[in-house]
DNA sequence: CTTCTTGCAAAGAGTTTGCAAACAA
DNA sequence: TTGTTTGCAAACTCTTTGCAAGAAG
């Protein structure tokens, strides 16, 4: 997923029209693997000289959300970060830098059963603690 | 865990000063199985005569965190929950009404693998989707 | 007396909303 | 035209902070 015509593609595949700010922004979010914040997304696209209003943002990457390319990650309930949806992994949460780490989970495998459960559209686990980077500074 | 005397000692070992705000609140906490937001912990201690400053609210639940007395739980990023820490348990969240199931998960047993951790504090699963009840009703 | 706690109000951060202008079909 | 999208600013919600009054040791 590289090209403007893929991306293009993939929003109109999801019912979303392209316009230019959307490209901008799903293109980013391809290329980045940091679970940005919407602060972040919004400073790294003015920096590109891609100056989008905070609130195309926010209404953008909502509406990714709604259809389901992106996630929300909500590690505190401070800023909201989001995630480019691809398959099934686990965040660590470092306390001391702030680090997302991903990683690899086969839900399936864990075969959690939650009997009060109709459906379910999403799984997720976090972990939190102190990285080794962290752990091993002091 | 019922009395105010033990719940004094438990505040104590903690190294917290038992006030009448903070046992109010512990009270609370140990009675109420439906993670409560803030503004329902506030309204429903106003309810019964005890109307504490929703500051004097937030700072206990905030030492309760720190000392490991309460867990916050991040479901979203509007209103943060509290929940008492008794053994481990995932969480299933209804996003039709906004019910949140608990369930006893073995972490232990799952046997996640995060490399990139170096101590672990926290372990948190959330399940999300429409839960029997409401799937039921259509 | 000294320290910690409470409570009010104001400030702050993150997000959403209203509306007019720009754009697209 | 007709509907959608953008962008600015204002509004809104949840949470934190500053500070004075009160309680505890």
């Amino acid at each position: 997923m590289q090209s403007f015509s893929e991306l293009t593609a993939l929003l109109e595949s999801k019912g979303i029209k392209p316009s230019l700010q959307r490209l901008l922004l799903l293109d980013y979010m391809y290329h980045c693997h940091e679970h940005p914040t919407v602060e972040k997304i919004y400073a790294d696209l003015a920096a590109q000289g891609h100056a989008l209003s905070k609130a195309t943002v926010y209404n953008a990457l909502t509406l990714f959300v709604q259809k389901g390319i992106l996630r929300i990650v909500h590690l505190d309930n401070s800023e909201a970060r989001y995630d480019i949806l691809t398959n099934d992994h686990g965040h660590f949460v470092c306390e001391c830098c702030g680090a997302i780490y991903d990683e690899p989970v086969d839900f399936d495998q864990l075969n959690l059963q939650f009997p009060e459960a109709g459906s379910i559209r999403q799984r997720d686990i976090f972990y939190r603690g102190v990285c080794k980077r962290c752990k091993d500074k002091g």
